[in-house]
DNA sequence: TTGAAAGCGCTAACAG
DNA sequence: CTGTTAGCGCTTTCAA
C-alpha cells in the first residue's frame, strides 16, 4: 500500500536477466543455470519480491481457491452456530491448506445468493466449488453443472446427476442405533427425525425404523425436528406427552438428542434408567451433557477433506468421470443408552 | 471448462461496438448511448459474457475479496468448534455479502501458516486481513502492519499498535456478573477463567474480581480454563473439592459454564438453588443446559460485522487514522442464576 | 540454457 | 459519447 510492489521486472533488472528467467526460478522450473539461480534468489531477496497471484491467476487461469458454498434454506447467519458446518470447515481448511489452496466462503441462501455463486465461479474467481447442501430440493448443483463449474457434493444430490460427491451410509447409522437401543432391553422406542426433505434425514429415519421393524416394532411414534435444540424440545415434549411409557429415543442429530434429554430431565426421567436416549454424529454437544451422549459417528472432518481431496484431483485432471465416496457410520457408546 | 469464455472482445464484435463500451456499460458507467447501450446488453445475453475477474483486479488493484483470519495456538481443527468462531463468521459474512465481497478462510496456528498468511495478502490475493486473534502474543498483527498489508482486528492488540480494531468491554462484563452474584446474595464465589494469556480473559477476570472487591470480597478463588468444556469440568471439580461451600460461580464463557453446571449435577448441587452459575457469550449452549444459563452478552455477530465495515472502509479510503469500536456487554439473566 | 515477444482479459487515460 | 491505445504482472512459446 505505500509504494509500488516490486515486479519480476525489478527483479530482472537488478538481477541483470529476463523476466522470464525470473519467472522460471520462481516456480522452480528446471534448466536455470545454478549461476544464474543464485543471483536472480539474491535479486528477490533484495528486491523484496512477492509474485503478483493476480497476473499470475490470469495468464495460468487457475486462482488456488476454491468456493465452500453452505447452501440451505436455513437463515444464512445462524447456519454456522451448527457444530455440523464447524466440522465440515475443519476438514476441508485441513486438508486444503495441504495443498496450498484456500477456501472462499459463500452463502446460497436465496436465489439471488445462489446466482451470485454461480457467477463468482464463472468468473473465475475459484477453481470450484465445494457444495455443502442439505435441502434435497437445492437447485445449486444442477446449476453449477450447467455452467461446467467443477464441482463436488457432501451428500448425493436431491435429483440424480453427473456429479462427485461424498456421503455416508445414513441408513446404516439409523440402523446402529435401532439395534442398540433393542439389544439394551427398550421396547418403548420413539424417535426425532430431521427435516425430512433433507436426504440424509430420511435415509436415517428410515434406516432406523426398518431396522426397528426388522426387530419386531412395526411402527415407531416420531416427530419432526429441525436439527436444532429448540424444535428437539418440542419434539420430545409432544412425544412424551402422546407416549409416556417411552423407554427410549432415537434424535437424528445431537443437538436435538441433548435437548431430549434435557426435556426428560424436567419431566422427571432418568436417563438411561428410564429412557435411553441416542444420538447422531458425534458433534461437541455429544460431550457437553451429562450422562455423555451415546450416538452414531458421522466422520464429518473425514468426509470433508474426501470432497475437498475429490474436487481436487478433478482440477488436475479434468474430464474425468464423477466419483463418489461412502462412509461407514459407527456406533460410540456412552452413557446415555 | 467446455469452450473457452467469451471475452469483453467478443461481446464488442458481435454488438459492432469497442471493447471501452463494452466495459463502460458493464461497470454501468455513466455517458453512454441508450442505444448502444441496448445493442451492447443483447450481445452480452447472446454470447453469454461473465467479465473476467482476474483480469478486472490485475488492473483494478481490487480483489473483492478478504482474508478472515483465525489466529490462535489451538489446534487448527477444533478451533471451528467453538460457537464463538461460528458467531465471528457469521457476522462477516453477513456483512461482507451486502457489499459482495468474499471472505478466505486462513488459519495462522503455527509460524508457517502466520507467514503463508502475510504472503497471501502481500500477493494481493486478498484486499485486506480480519484477523481474529486470541494469543496476546501472537506476532501476526505487527507483521500484517509491517507489510502494510491493511487489517483490522477483533480484540485489540496485544502490546499497542497503530491498528483498527473491534473490542468489548470485557472488565465491565466481568462486573455484571460479579454484581449480579452477589445482589442474588451469593457469598462464596468462585472462578472458571478463561486462559489468562487471552487479553479477553484477562479483562473478565479482572473486572470480575475488582467488582467483588468493591463488594466486599477481596479474595475470590479461581482456576484456570482452556474455554473448552472439557476444562471447564477440570476447573470445577478442583474449585468444589478445594471449596465444597461455594455458592456461586462466574464462568468465562458459556461452554465452560455449561461444563461447570454438569459437574455440579454430579456432586449433587441444585443450580441455581445450592450453587448459581453465570457465563459469558450467550451463545448457544447458554440455551442448551438446563436451568438456562444466565450469562453476560457479548454481541460477536454485531462486532464482526462492524469489524468488517472497518476494513472496508479503510480500503475505501487508504491512509486514514487506525479506528477503534468497542462493545457493552449485558447482562442476560435467565435461570442458572 | 536464456531472451524476446506475445498475449491472458480487462480498465483507464486520452483523443476524437 | 465512443474508439484507440496502453498497459496491469505474469507465463510461455519460439528462436537464438
Amino acid at each position: 500500500m505505500t509504494k509500488a510492489a516490486p515486479t519480476l521486472e525489478d527483479v530482472a533488472r537488478v538481477a541483470g536477466v529476463s523476466r522470464a528467467t525470473v519467472s522460471r526460478v520462481v516456480n522452480g522450473t528446471r534448466n536455470v543455470d545454478p549461476e544464474l539461480q543464485a543471483t536472480v534468489r539474491n535479486a528477490i531477496e533484495e528486491t523484496g519480491y512477492t509474485p503478483n497471484r493476480v497476473a499470475r491467476s490470469l495468464v495460468t487461469r487457475r486462482t488456488g481457491t476454491v468456493a465452500l458454498v453452505i447452501s440451505g434454506a436455513g437463515g444464512g447467519s445462524d447456519v454456522f452456530t451448527d457444530p455440523f458446518f464447524g466440522r465440515v470447515t475443519a476438514g476441508v481448511v485441513d486438508f486444503l491448506r495441504l495443498h496450498a489452496v484456500h477456501p472462499v466462503l459463500m452463502l446460497a441462501d436465496t436465489d439471488a445468493a445462489r446466482t451470485e455463486v454461480v457467477e463468482f465461479l464463472r468468473q473465475g474467481s475459484a477453481d470450484g466449488a465445494l457444495l455443502v447442501t442439505t435441502h434435497s430440493a437445492d437447485p445449486l448443483p444442477a446449476r453449477l453443472l450447467d455452467a461446467s463449474v467443477p464441482a463436488v457434493l457432501y451428500a448425493r444430490p436431491g435429483t440424480p446427476m453427473p456429479v462427485s460427491y461424498v456421503d455416508m451410509d445414513h441408513r446404516a447409522g439409523g440402523a446402529l442405533a435401532a439395534d442398540h437401543l433393542v439389544r439394551t432391553g427398550r421396547r418403548n422406542v420413539v424417535t426425532i427425525s430431521g427435516p425430512l426433505d433433507v436426504l440424509a434425514s430420511r435415509d436415517r429415519h428410515d434406516g432406523f425404523r426398518d431396522a426397528m421393524a426388522r426387530h419386531g416394532f412395526p411402527y415407531v411414534p416420531s416427530a419432526e425436528g429441525g436439527f436444532t435444540g429448540e424444535s428437539g424440545v418440542v419434539a420430545m415434549q409432544q412425544l412424551i406427552i402422546e407416549h409416556p411409557d417411552l423407554d427410549g429415543v432415537f434424535a437424528a442429530n445431537d443437538l436435538m438428542a441433548q435437548a431430549a434429554m434435557n426435556c426428560l430431565h424436567s419431566y422427571g426421567r432418568e436417563i438411561p434408567g428410564d429412557v435411553a436416549v441416542v444420538g447422531f454424529d458425534d458433534s461437541a454437544p455429544a460431550l457437553a451433557c451429562r450422562p455423555l451422549l451415546t450416538t452414531v459417528r458421522q466422520p464429518v472432518e473425514d468426509m470433508a477433506a474426501a470432497m475437498a481431496d475429490l474436487l481436487l484431483e478433478s482440477l488436475e485432471k479434468p474430464g474425468q468421470r464423477p466419483r463418489s465416496v461412502i462412509f461407514e457410520p459407527e456406533l460410540v457408546v456412552r452413557g446415555s443408552a
